[in-house]
DNA sequence: TCCTTAATTAAGGATTTGCTTAAACTAGCT
DNA sequence: AGCTAGTTTAAGCAAATCCTTAATTAAGGA
């Protein structure tokens, strides 16, 4: 589970994460302001951050002792392409070559 | 970490799991068929299914000796509104409205 | 300097995960 | 019935997850 694919699903499986993420769409935000909507410990709230840090999701700066987190959306285009890529039909065609073109470039990755 | 959305991006946080949905799309397969490309015992490959049946991810049917797995996509329907609401600025407003209108009608889930 | 605030690190515990081997179950074949 | 093939269940283990409380670091204000 070393792969950036596997560490942003398994961020986005937790709904104490999630939820942190959704307010950060709203803006940056310290620690203890994220905090704050739930019942748990600072330094469970501080193991959230670092799992979401560790996928890319968002981003920590240090002003005084306030430590900032801001939204990184990159990582979920990667996770956004996996799960467009597996459902529906509309595509199934286009994706069984897409897969085979990239089996051919022999990325050996795990998203075909 | 009861709700579905989280069962389903917990399922998608392994790479066997993701492969063996990715096998599924070409079709159904008996459990045989999945656990082939992967040198993992069969009990690993059980437990594996057993975890996206969970998820509502695949759906299994007995004939003879044989279990028959079927890919099911509607669980990703949800993963893919989740992000999808998460990333790019291109719907921010949008989705600070949509957000609004979820928790006045109350429901209480943690899509916000 | 002392105190308070913001956050992290350390240490530990209960539960879950991902794997293993061994045993059991199910269905078809002879 | 006995044999084989496909799959699951049972039991156990190492590591990861999610939480806790206590101690620590870092910075600002009296």
């Amino acid at each position: 589970m070393t792969d950036q694919l596997s560490l942003v699903f398994q961020a986005l499986a937790d709904p104490t994460r999630r939820a942190m993420l959704s307010r950060l769409r709203s803006g940056a935000a310290t620690v203890g302001e994220l905090a704050e909507p739930f019942a748990i410990s600072r330094p469970a709230i501080s193991q959230h951050l670092k799992v979401l840090e560790r996928a890319g999701l968002i981003e920590r700066t240090a002003h005084a002792q306030w430590r900032s987190c801001t939204l990184r959306t990159e990582p979920l285009d990667e996770a956004s392409d996996w799960v467009e890529r597996h459902r529906g039909e509309w595509n199934e065609r286009f994706d069984l070559l897409d897969e085979q073109l990239r089996r051919l470039k022999g990325t050996g990755d795990d998203r075909a």
